[in-house]
RNA sequence: GGGUGCGUAGCUCAGUGGUAGAGCAGGUGACUUUUAAUCACUUGGUCGGGGGUUCGAGUCCCUCCGCGCCUACCA
C-alpha cells in the first residue's frame, strides 16, 4: 500500500495522538443513544419542561464526523450514525484552549468519534451537543469521497456539492458509496424490506423455508449456461446451480408439501441493465395448487411487498410511469401476441406454418429458430415492451416449457404463466409436470432438438426422474427474479443499483 | 458480440495543438453560536496504459484496459 500526502498526513497524527497518550483505536466504547433517540429524548425533556436552550439531557454519542467548522475559541461539527446527523458544539471554556487546537490539527471528516455532553438549543435554532468530552474511536486515512453537504432543518433536504457518483467508483467501492450517499443505504433497506416481506408472506402461507446444494453435478430448472468449478479430493466436475427447481420439486416426493427457498441463482450469461451473473431468486413448490392459485399468491406477494417498501399503498412510479403494484391484469399469451401482431400461434403448429406466416407480417427472423424460439421471439418483441402495467401472460407454448404441465384442452400449450412490469420479465411459473414418463420424453425431445454442445442442450437428471416416478403431487411452482423486483420498487433502471457488489471486471 | 460516449488532483469538473486549471477536501495562520462558516497564504498531477503524427500532444491517429448508454444474446 503506498499512501498520498493526504493519507501519510493522516498517518502523522495517529502517531502524533499516540505520543501524547490518546489511542486512536481504542477497543471499547460507550454509546447511550442513537442520534434520533438522542433527538427524541430532547424533544421528550422539552415537553415535559425543560429549558429548551439547556435541557440537561445528557448523552454519549458515536457517529462519524461529517463537518467540522471551526471558529476559534469555538468549533461545530456534525456527526451521523444510522439515526442521522447532530450537531455538536466544542467550546473552549470547557474542554480547554490547548484541546480544541489539538482537536483542530488532529480530527479530519471521516473520523469516527464518541462524544459525551448535554442537549441544547443553539442561537440559530439547531438541537446540539454541547460536548463535555470527545475522543476518537477509529481515525480514517482516507479521505471519503465527498465534500460537502447541507440539509435543510425544516424539510430535511439535502443539497450536496461534488457528489460522489461516478458509477464505477460507486460501485467499486460500494463501502465509500454508502458511507456517503444516504439514498444508496435507502436502497438497501427497501430492498431487505422486499425479502423479508416475501418470506413473511410464504410463511403465513405455511412454506416450509429450505436449502438445496448450489454445488451440483448436474445443473438444470433453467435455459442458462452454467459456471462450472470442480471439487479437489472427490476429482468431481460441479456446477453452480442455475435455478433450484428441481431440487424443490423433489421435496414434493417427499410428501413436504410447501416449500421455498430465497437464494442465489448463477447464470453464465451477458451482463445488461437486468442480468448480473449471480442473482437472488425465490422459488416456491405448492401441493395441489394450480397456476392460477399461484396468480393468486404472487399478487399477494407482489403487493405486500410494495406496501413494505412504500408503507401503506402499492403504487409506485417506475421510469416516469405510476405503477399499480396491487393491479394485475392476465391474458392469454396466444392472444396478447395476436393482438400485437395479428397472428395466433395456435394456428400454426409447425415451425414451417408459423414462419410463412411471420414472414407474410415482414418480420425478421433467424430461419434456424425453431417454432418455441419464434414465439419466444414475437412476445419479446411485440408484446412484452408494451407490459406496463402488471401483466400476467398465461399459456405457453409446450416447446419452450419443458417442466409445464400441457393443458388439458390443448397438447401444444402448457399450464404456464409469466408476470411483466415495465417491459421486464419478473417471474415465471406453471402448473408442474408430475408425469413422469411425459417428463422424460420432454428432456428426450430437447436433446434431441438442441444436442449436448449447444448453449440450450442439458444433461438429463436422471434422479429427477427417478424421483417423480415416486409419485409427486400435483402442485403449482414459481420462480421471481428479487433484484428485479427490488429494481421495480427502488425506481432503478440498472440491476447493480440494487446489488451491494455487483459483478465488476478485475480493476486494472 | 456490435455500435457509441467517457476516463484530467482525494471528490465534482473545466481545459480542441503552444508554460496543466477551478471549487471543495488537505496544510499554515486569524476568528468564542457556526451550518457550503468566513478571510489570507499554500501543498497536491504517470491528464487510464502503450505506441504513433508533430518543432511541440491532456487535445490528433492507432491499440489495449475500465466504466456508462444503446443493441444483440438470454426455456
Amino acid at each position: 500500500m503506498t499512501y498520498s500526502e493526504l493519507e501519510l498526513n493522516r498517518i502523522a497524527k495517529i502517531d502524533r495522538m499516540r505520543e501524547r497518550g490518546e489511542e486512536p483505536y481504542p477497543h471499547r466504547v460507550k454509546r447511550t443513544h442513537r442520534i434520533d433517540a438522542a433527538r427524541a429524548a430532547y424533544e421528550a425533556a422539552v415537553e415535559g419542561g425543560a429549558e429548551p436552550n439547556d435541557t440537561g439531557v445528557e448523552a454519549t454519542l458515536c457517529g462519524r464526523l461529517r463537518s467540522i467548522r471551526s471558529m476559534g475559541r469555538t468549533a461545530f461539527c456534525h456527526i451521523e450514525d444510522e439515526g442521522g446527523r447532530i450537531q455538536l458544539m466544542l467550546r473552549s471554556n470547557t474542554l480547554g484552549k490547548e484541546w480544541l487546537k489539538q482537536f483542530e490539527k488532529d480530527y479530519d471528516l471521516g473520523d469516527f468519534v464518541e462524544a459525551s455532553g448535554s442537549l441544547m438549543l443553539t442561537r440559530t435554532g439547531e438541537i446540539t451537543l454541547l460536548v463535555s468530552s470527545l475522543r476518537m474511536i477509529s481515525k480514517a486515512i482516507r479521505a471519503l469521497p465527498s465534500a460537502k453537504e447541507v440539509v435543510d432543518e425544516e424539510t430535511g433536504e439535502r443539497t450536496t456539492y461534488s457528489a460522489f457518483d461516478n458509477p464505477e467508483a460507486r460501485y467499486r467501492e460500494r463501502y465509500a458509496d454508502l458511507a456517503v450517499n444516504p439514498e444508496v443505504r435507502d436502497i438497501f433497506r427497501a430492498r431487505s424490506k422486499v425479502v423479508s416481506s416475501i418470506r413473511r408472506t410464504l410463511d403465513d402461507h405455511d412454506f416450509l423455508e429450505v436449502e438445496t446444494p448450489i454445488l451440483q453435478p448436474i445443473y438444470g430448472g433453467a435455459a442458462a449456461r452454467p459456471f462450472t468449478t470442480h471439487h479437489n479430493q472427490l476429482k468431481q466436475e460441479l456446477y453452480l446451480r442455475i435455478s433450484f427447481e428441481l431440487y424443490l420439486k423433489r421435496l414434493l416426493v417427499g410428501n413436504l408439501e410447501r416449500v421455498y427457498e430465497i437464494g442465489r441463482d448463477f447464470r453464465n450469461e451477458g451482463v445488461s441493465y437486468k442480468h448480473n451473473p449471480e442473482f437472488t431468486q425465490v422459488e416456491f413448490y405448492w401441493a395441489y395448487a394450480d397456476y392460477f392459485d399461484v396468480m393468486d399468491l404472487t399478487e399477494e406477494m407482489v403487493r405486500n411487498a410494495a406496501m413494505a417498501v412504500f408503507g401503506g399503498t402499492t403504487i409506485g412510479e417506475y421510469e416516469g410511469k405510476e405503477i399499480d403494484f396491487g393491479k394485475w391484469e392476465r391474458v392469454r399469451l396466444p392472444d396478447a401476441i395476436a393482438d400485437r401482431t395479428g397472428i395466433d400461434f395456435t394456428k400454426y403448429p409447425t415451425q414451417a406454418e408459423l414462419a410463412a406466416a411471420m414472414k407474410a407480417k415482414d418480420i425478421k427472423f433467424d430461419p434456424t429458430m425453431q417454432r418455441g424460439k419464434l414465439i419466444d421471439k414475437l412476445l419479446s418483441d411485440f408484446v412484452e415492451p408494451y407490459l406496463v402495467q402488471p401483466t400476467f401472460l398465461y399459456d405457453y407454448p409446450i416447446e419452450i416449457s419443458p417442466l409445464a404441465k400441457k393443458s388439458a384442452d390443448d397438447p401444444m400449450i402448457v399450464e404456464r404463466f409469466e408476470g411483466y412490469i415495465a417491459g421486464m420479465e419478473l417471474c415465471n411459473a406453471f402448473t408442474e409436470l408430475n408425469d413422469p414418463i411425459d417428463q422424460e420424453a420432454r428432456f428426450k425431445y430437447l436433446q434431441e432438438m438442441y444436442g449436448s454442445e449447444d448453449d440450450e442442450g442439458h444433461p438429463i437428471d436422471e434422479d429427477y426422474i427417478r424421483a417423480m416416478s415416486y409419485g409427486m403431487p400435483p402442485n403449482g411452482g414459481f420462480g421471481m427474479g428479487i433484484d428485479r423486483l427490488a429494481m421495480l420498487l427502488t425506481n432503478k433502471h440498472s440491476i447493480r443499483e440494487v446489488l451491494l457488489f455487483p459483478h465488476l471486471r478485475e480493476e486494472k
